[in-house]
DNA sequence: GGCGCTCTAAAACGAACGTTTGAACTTTCA
DNA sequence: TGAAAGTTCAAACGTTCGTTTTAGAGCGCC
């Protein structure tokens, strides 16, 4: 017996793969691949294959409208792989999902960053607002290669699978220094407020799915231009500095400013 | 044999339920049929019984991520009631995602009807914002009986299965009326933008779902009061008002003003 | 009583589900 | 070259899925 690499029951000790292997590695097989229509087949591992396929597949039909055997097939792998390179199916999805969060985070902040040095430490709204909201939306253009990873983002968000939830409901940390920077650029604004705005522009740019853009078409007669991405963010950035500013009118209820 | 009251194969003909029965017990009119744990079972009928466990499960879970055995356990009902009175499970949420958006379309346009009457015809943009958006934000509130509903709600939208998408996608003509009225009150706004402006009104009530105001109160440090929905709905309408005021202002891009 | 009808009950259908098995194949490296 | 490690494979595991079947209460009515 080759030695099964993992006893679910007792810990992982054994060498399964899970994360990716080693540097240089030679490719497994089957080379026409075929993801998705026109895109090239590439050097892809098995286990890569696996993370794309299952992706793509999670972002069109969610977690639960996918089965392994799906994924397996559009991966053109075994259906113990799924098993050998995760471990399981919702390991899958947290493994897709932990990458690209990760990816998402560190632009938005690396765009944050770039803003404040232009600015000599303090971004102006607009800014900050264009690097939280810039990068899901621009990764809807295909041209971008990100399309894929901002619909499952979306997906993720919406579905918020018992496993990912508890990640998504506690874990705001990649958002801190998004609130510190809200607060700088509006000094007369309430806390919690900032944190409303903040909480606005973060969901705003999630609701461009598909359906809700093909209704937009269907609405304005196919007068809105929804893939020119470029435009749509900034519109939405215009339309988050509005809103922002309109918070810090007095409103009829007044209340709930603690800070 | 006792007449079987469908054939699927054969077109429908006998007379199985599917649609409420006698005339007074028309729509499921949720007395107060109880969500939380520890309610009696009520005198619901069945059909009732099982619409209201499946909207409260879809709600929770997702279409998927609920089967038909889940509902029937909820709702007190043999397995073959939901096939019985509904005929599947994917017409069991088409028939509640039914009921629920027309109540949603219903409450919305009667209070757009109102507004445009206290002001003689043509009503000022809050109030077509307050239309808009009050129905599915105070929803929210349990007080109200409705928040259930709410939560089915946006959890269709957000999840579109292939069923609904298309109805999602194509069947815009409730928020016809909401076009003109912004149309009217923003006559110096291009008509693809008040698109977008319908857009993104539309779309932010339903971002405030468990998740995303759980993520809201940890980001604040218990700081936003997530629960008082009218102050929800007062400052998401000051919101929209600004935004909507700021695509008008001329922006980088300028483009997509066909008409 | 017997018929027609509405509704519920228990059991079963075949298919699909996520996961595991044990062997075979390939690569690595002493 | 040979054993070990890494990877793929077909087949099967037991469970759960949506749906259907068959039977029979319960009831109003000529």
């Amino acid at each position: 017996m080759p030695q099964r690499p993992v006893d679910r029951r007792s810990g992982e000790s054994a060498a399964r793969p899970r994360q990716a292997r080693g540097a240089g590695k030679a490719a497994p097989a089957t080379s026409k691949v075929r993801p998705g229509p026109g895109s090239p087949p590439a050097a892809a591992d098995a286990r890569e294959r696996i993370f794309l396929a299952a992706e793509r597949l999670f972002a069109e039909r969610g977690f639960d409208g996918v089965s392994v055997r799906d994924i397996v097939e559009a991966a053109a792998v075994n259906l113990a792989a799924i098993s050998y390179y995760f471990g399981s199916k919702s390991e899958l999805l947290l493994a897709v999902f932990a990458v690209r969060a990760k990816e998402l985070n560190r632009e938005r902040n690396a765009l944050l960053r770039e803003a404040e040095a232009r600015h000599g430490g303090d971004a102006p709204l607009e800014e900050i607002l264009r690097a939280l909201m810039g990068p899901p939306i621009l990764w809807r253009d295909p041209a971008s290669g990100k399309d894929t990873a901002s619909r499952f983002i979306a997906r993720a968000l919406a579905e918020a699978t018992p496993d990912l939830r508890e990640i998504l409901e506690t874990d705001v940390s990649h958002l801190r220094g998004f609130l510190a920077a809200l607060a700088r650029a509006l000094p007369h604004l309430p806390r919690p407020e900032v944190c409303w705005a903040l909480h606005f522009a973060t969901a705003l740019p999630h609701q461009c799915t598909d359906t809700h853009l093909k209704r937009l078409k269907a609405l304005s007669d196919d007068g809105c231009d929804t893939r020119d991405v470029a435009a749509v963010l900034d519109r939405a950035v215009a339309y988050a500095i509005g809103g922002i500013e309109a918070l810090g009118a007095p409103r009829r209820g007044a209340g709930d400013a603690k800070t």
